[in-house]
DNA sequence: GTAGGGTTAG
């Protein structure tokens, strides 16, 4: 009999605030309790949703064409089907549906949208056969404004009843980034389904609000609708996301006991999943039982490795995946280019850049330029990264800037830093952590009136820094800290503790890392209430001895943070993971995973 | 006959 779990919405209001706890055993489904949160369906749509359908045909006639005509012309006189294009001929509507969907099928969208203009031109009514596939392609088009057209059309057409094109339009604004829109259709359908369900709980993830996917997948359970293949896809990637480890490992137990299918799209969820709650060993295992794989399976079991610092089992992995004559995409090197920055695999990182494009005809994106400054960055090599960021055929983006700033951080490269944070600034001006990186160079060699400089233009700009957040798992409840939160005493006594016995192990708070100039005490506190501090002396007091703590942050880990969880971990003789914004630092011994390299 | 899915720099 496996655990009762039961699930609890996310609190918000409260500092420490629980986001939900696991969900119920498969066997006796997700028991879902009354919500204590708002935080999804009450979420207004734009004005518009649902714009009058009066002047619908005009308006898809006016607006629609001036905007589609001009991009598709040249392409569509040399399509392989030009027939519809005889305007003012009679055009068979059955004819229409079958071309749109043929085009929208082969992903060529614009060409589903101008056959769907020149029904309207010619008076021939589509149904809902028609606006499914044409609302798709306009969603994968991104064309809003012309959304909000098909849309009133739809409803002109009374056919925005059918479960179809609400299903369709909950999509449609989902993948415009509309989703209070997608979420406004979706409450006013009069029949829903599974399929319209997920198409709701994808939109949220594709919309990065991945907390309200997972309290939608809540709901949906609570409602007794079917959970599929699809509906998982889309929880499991909100998971991933927030590190939700206990939540995925309940959707893995559902898979198996419902026998839902492990394919292509799933497998990879599950493996993408327990790569981002960094389960390594997990991970390798759905790897390895899953029979179904592509190159998307391998991407995310080679970028799973490389975020948790098992940089040769990357390499391994893309080996393997050549040997079982798969091809290799530009994510696939991505995931390669990240292992070698992590291990700090300078030739390897640069013999595979070159394969990138010699063996496999594979452009580098401005992506793998980034990987590649910051592999030859971080190794110290400046004037190669320099020349790499000066020659690349791409224009630098405020990344690649952003990574020289970073290894001249790390390096104390001064002049390079000031270079850089300069071509930074210019394209960035109002990005705190552009101001915080530099401030922490100067910090490093006690250049105060730099910093006071910089300082003022932040204020002169209103920029204020991002407030570092830090959460944590403890019996399935998430808990999350913010720097320099009001602690409960027994929290600060704990970290006092712990800073005590550490310095007697030779530990001395970095202080260099405080913005600002303050006192020398003041920067010892202000560092040593990092969110990820409080988050780990919360664990250590709340969690079973010898259990893995299992932190994720939402900023990069600082130098100091990373010295005490280091120290943390021979002392205290805990495995701790923790998973910044780019990759996971897994420390066991006194020692970390990434190798002092991030 | 029409709708929903996975990987991706720092």
């Amino acid at each position: 009999m496996k655990r009762p779990l039961t699930l609890t919405a996310r609190a918000r209001g409260s500092r420490v605030r629980a986001y939900f706890s696991a969900s119920a055993s498969p066997e006796t489904r997700w028991q879902t309790p009354e919500r204590q949160s708002t935080a999804v369906s009450t979420n207004p749509p734009a004005a518009g949703a649902r714009a009058s359908p009066a002047p619908a045909r005009h308006a898809v006639q006016a607006s629609l064409m001036s905007l589609v005509e001009s991009r598709v012309r040249s392409d569509w006189w040399g399509s392989p089907s030009p027939l519809l294009l005889q305007l003012g001929e009679p055009i068979d509507s059955r004819l229409c549906r079958h071309v749109i969907r043929g085009y929208t099928s082969q992903g060529k969208h614009l060409h589903s949208v101008f056959v769907f203009i020149q029904m309207q031109r010619v008076g021939v009514r589509p149904d809902s056969f028609t606006f499914a596939p044409v609302l798709k392609s306009v969603a994968r088009l991104c064309l809003r404004e012309m959304g909000r057209s098909v849309h009133a059309y739809a409803a002109k057409a009374n056919v925005d009843g059918d479960v179809y094109v609400g299903t369709s339009l909950v999509n449609l604004y989902s993948g415009c980034m509309l989703i209070g829109d997608a979420h406004k259709v979706f409450d006013e359908m009069g029949e829903r389904n599974s399929v319209s369900w997920n198409a709701l709980i994808t939109g949220y993830t594709h919309n990065r609000k991945f907390a309200e996917a997972l309290d939608l997948f809540r709901e949906m359970q609570a409602d007794g609708v079917e959970l599929t293949e699809v509906t998982m896809v889309g929880a499991l990637s909100a998971c991933a996301h927030l590190g939700a480890l206990s939540l995925g490992k309940w959707i893995h137990e559902y898979i198996d006991c419902y026998g839902l299918s492990l394919n292509e799209f799933l497998g990879t969820a599950l493996v993408d999943m327990y790569a981002k709650c960094g389960a390594v060993m997990e991970m390798e295992k759905v790897f390895i039982t899953m029979r179904a794989k592509n190159v998307y399976t391998w991407n995310a079991l080679i970028s799973g490795f490389a975020i948790n610092g098992h940089g040769e089992a990357a390499l391994q992995a893309f080996s393997r995946m050549i040997m079982e004559n798969l091809k290799p995409d530009g994510v696939t090197f991505l995931g390669i280019l990240c292992a070698c920055c992590h291990e700090g695999l300078v030739d390897e990182g640069k013999k595979y850049f070159g394969i990138m494009k010699e063996e496999f005809g594979l452009r580098p994106g401005i992506e793998h330029y980034g990987c590649m400054v910051d592999l030859l960055g971080q190794a110290g090599l400046f004037s190669e990264a320099l020349h790499l960021v000066q020659n690349m055929d791409l224009k630098p983006d405020p990344i690649i800037w952003r990574t020289l700033l970073g290894a001249c951080r790390t390096h104390r490269n001064v002049p390079l830093g000031r270079y850089a944070a300069r071509k930074l600034l210019e394209l960035e001006p109002t990005n705190a952590e552009n101001y915080v990186l530099l401030s922490n160079i100067y910090a490093q060699d006690s250049m105060w009136d730099e910093i006071a400089q910089l300082r003022a233009v932040m204020n002169q700009r209103g920029i204020a820094k991002v407030a570092g957040c830090s959460s944590i798992e403890i019996g399935n409840v998430v808990y999350e800290f913010v720097a320099s939160d009001c602690l409960k005493p027994e929290v600060r006594d704990l970290l006092d503790d712990i800073r005590k016995e550490l310095k007697q192990m030779g530990y001395a708070a970095n202080t260099g890392l405080a913005l600002y100039d303050i006192e020398e005490e003041e920067k010892e506190s202000s560092v040593a209430f990092h969110s990820e501090k409080i988050a780990l002396a919360f664990g250590l007091m709340k969690s079973p001895p010898g259990s893995t703590i299992r932190i994720i942050k939402n900023l990069r880990v600082c130098q100091d943070c990373h010295v005490f969880f280091k120290i943390v971990s021979l002392v205290y003789k805990r495995e701790i993971s923790l998973r910044d914004r780019n990759q996971f630092h897994h420390f066991a011994g006194g020692s970390c995973s990434c190798r002092d390299h991030w």
